[in-house]
This record gives C-alpha cells, structure tokens and sequence, in this order.
DNA sequence: TTATTGCAGTTTGTATACAGTGTGCAAAAT
DNA sequence: ATTTTGCACACTGTATACAAACTGCAATAA
C-alpha cells in the first residue's frame, strides 16, 4: 500500500469516492480529459487514479475506449455478500478469542460516536465510514491483515449498493441495533452466537439491496 | 479486467512472470528505467504495470523511492493458506453440488495433459499454471466468478513460494496423486470428503513452504 | 431504402521533457 | 573521531506533445 499521497492517489481517493457516493451511474464513461481538466491534474495521474479503481473493480477498461464505471448483477451482489458472510465470520470467531478489554472499547467509542452524529445531525455521508471502522475494530484483534484486506475489498464493491439502500430504507437504527448486539456478545465471548448475528446482519442487508434493485428495475421497464 | 493487450499490460504480464520466478528476491528495487529500456518502451506504461502489480501485492511503493517487490511473512503466508483452504473448499462444495460429465472431462483432460507433461520432460515452469487450471476447472461449476477470481487472487500472491517449495522438494507427484483423489471424489460426489482432502492438500503445502522457509533462515544466520 | 465506404473529429495510449525530492558523499565544524 | 552541512547526482512523479485507434456521420453504391 502505498502511504504517501501524489495527486494520482488523490485522484483515486476522490474519484472513488464520487463513485461510490453515487455521483456516476452503473456504465457511465470517464473521460481522462475531463477528469484531468476537473482536478487541474493532466492526463497521467488520471490514468493512474483507474487503473487503480480498475484493481478494486470499480471501473473497467476497454480498448481504445476507456474507462467505464462497473455495474454489478444481482447474481454479484448475492455473491459478494455471501463471501462476505463467510470471511466476516471466520474472523470475528478468531477476534473474539483474542479479544481484550482495549478492543472491546475501541469498537465501543467508535459506536458511540456514530450515535451521537446520527442524533445530531445523521450525515449519510460518513455512515459507512462509521460503519466499516466499526467491523474493522472488532475484527482487528484477529491479526489477520491480509483477510481484513479481502474483506476491505469485498466492501469497496458493495459500498454503492449500500450506500443506495440506506438512502431509501431507514435500515440505519436496525443496524445501529445489531451493531450494539454483536459487540454485547463479543464481549461475552458468545462466538456461535455473535457469527448467527453478523450472518444475518450482512444477509438482510443483501436483500434488502435485491429488493430495492429489482423495484428498479421494474420502474425502469415502464418508462 | 482489460482484455486487450497495452504496452503496460505486456510488461506487467512479463515482470508478474519475472517476480513469480524468483528473478527478483523480496524487496529488491525496481527502477522504472531501466525497466523501460529493458522492455523498450517509456516510463509511463512501466509505472502503470507497476500499479497493477502493488493492487496484486506484488510490489510496493514508497515515497519518492519507487517500488520494490514484497516480501512475505510467515505468518502471511499461512493467513494466505488458510484463507485459500476457506474459499476454495466452500467453492468446491458448490461445484460439487452441479457438476455435469462435461465438467469432469475438462478437469481430467488437464491432469492427463499435465501427466504427459510430467512423464515427458517435466517442465517445472509450467506446472504452476496447470495446477490453477485444474483446480480452477473443478471449481468452475460453481459459477461464482468473484469467489473464483478472490481465489485466483490469494494463489497469484503465494505462487512464488509454491514454486520455490516444487523445486526443491519432489511434491509434485504427491500433488498429483492428490488430484486424482480429488477428481474422483468430485465424481461420486463426495463432498465432505473431497473439501477434506482439498483441505490438507493446501495445508501440508503451506507446511512445506514454512518448512522450508525457516531452514533457509537458519542458513543464512549462519553466514 | 438499406448497406458500405471514407473521412473528420475525438479520445486513448505512449514518448519525451522537466521539476521536485530523496540519497550519498565530501568537506567543514566540534 | 564523530557529527553536521552542503552539494551533486539520481530517480521519481507529472506535464506536454504526438501518433494510433475508435466513433459517428455523410456520401456513395446496390
């Protein structure tokens, strides 16, 4: 991982997160020039900035025509949550064997202060910031760096379609309140039943994803 | 994934092959120059493969210093293992679950390909992609694209240390046994005890490699 | 009318050129 | 002798420039 900022990691971070954030629709063209013209940068940082969007899959290249955001299916979408099931379970059961009163608190103060932005002012913007420090913080004490990568990556791909079912549904205090279960259980050492939650957690989310989408899809028909 | 073939798509393919061979040790630099005049094009399609190969973590970069090759832990090799043994016995179960007499005869036609290959000449250079292709064959079934690629993933990281452990012990034909073992077991849809042999199949050639690494270690203490 | 060919415009992919930063050695200071 | 300062070199990161390739439209042919 690179650790320093140039302007083509600036151009990746931003371009990543206008992506995500919904900015650009599922197939939309990125033209290098435009982008370039946009961050005041040339052409070679962009270039850069998507090739490195291409590795965490959120854009594609074709030939001589460039870079285009990347659309998922819904046969994707099972498919990454599913992995994410399997790889977020694995790791919290090997967490919460080697969980100390430090991380539990860690987690804790991370969950607390995403309460308090949601009372306040419930910016939609930094929830899954919030939301995935709260899953790495109580998957940290695993010591498995590079499983937190993959699942680090898993969650980059899926963001948008979170991010898209959070917008319309009020799922947010439903996963404020599993939040608060799964670090109840961690705490108590409940592994089995800390992962059936986290299960169902990321699974319902799925649906709720495929649901939304396929509403969608359907308004889309009747156009 | 680009499917044409740019300058810096060459030159990453060719440096991927290089690195995996073991041309470079862990943490060598890697200047972009000479590089440049090695394959005869600029600097730029060379930064580009490079940034393709530090998403694979392959490579590195470091401020202002460029980018050297990676070196992996122990311990990251056997969090790499292990994650392999998780992904790819949930995907063979799922391959199992569908498998048609089609499936099957391309995963054997590999084997006897690759047996032929052995008895011939034994090109060891080869054997690594072999070994993905069957094993990527079997699990074709399946049809979870983004698990299949997560694995090829996790395989591209640890192929070099597989190759080092192949060349200097004689694990191939037990490999090969064992993926005999595995076809048939697929055949009478042994699941359990295909992902149980698939499991210490990777297990004992994680083994191997540590094995292996430690002594190397110890030599070179001795110097 | 429909299909085909050719051309102009646009955009990519890459070479060349340049500025900024880190590295290492040498000379000076303590 | 050891530390510090300065400078030259080397290499990276990026801007500019250019050639190749694709797109879309128009003109021509069937």
């Amino acid at each position: 991982m690179a650790t320093y900022k140039t302007r083509a990691q600036f151009v990746a971070d931003d371009l990543r997160r206008r992506i995500l954030g919904g900015e650009f629709k599922g197939g939309t063209q990125l033209r290098q020039d435009a982008l370039a013209k946009d961050y005041d940068v040339s052409r070679i940082p962009v270039r850069e900035a998507l090739l490195t969007l291409e590795a965490e899959g959120l854009v594609e290249f074709h030939a001589h025509r460039g870079a285009f955001t990347t659309e998922l299916s819904v046969a994707k979408i099972r498919e990454l949550f599913d992995l994410r099931v399997l790889l977020e379970t694995y790791v919290l059961r090997h967490a919460i064997a080697g969980l100390t009163e430090a991380d539990l608190k860690k987690a804790e103060d991370i969950l607390l202060k995403y309460d308090e932005a949601l009372n306040t002012g419930g910016e939609i913007d930094n929830w899954s910031e919030y939301n995935f420090a709260f899953h790495q913080a109580l998957y940290a004490p695993a010591e498995l760096p590079e499983t937190l990568a993959l699942i680090s990556q898993l969650n980059t791909k899926s963001d948008r379609y979170i991010r898209m079912q959070l917008l319309y549904t009020q799922e947010i205090e439903k996963a404020e309140k599993e939040h608060h279960g799964l670090l109840e259980l961690a705490r108590q050492g409940e592994a089995d039943r800390a992962c059936g939650l986290l299960r169902t957690h990321i699974q319902e989310a799925c649906e709720g994803i495929v649901t939304l989408l396929e509403e969608r899809a359907k308004q889309a028909e009747e156009l």
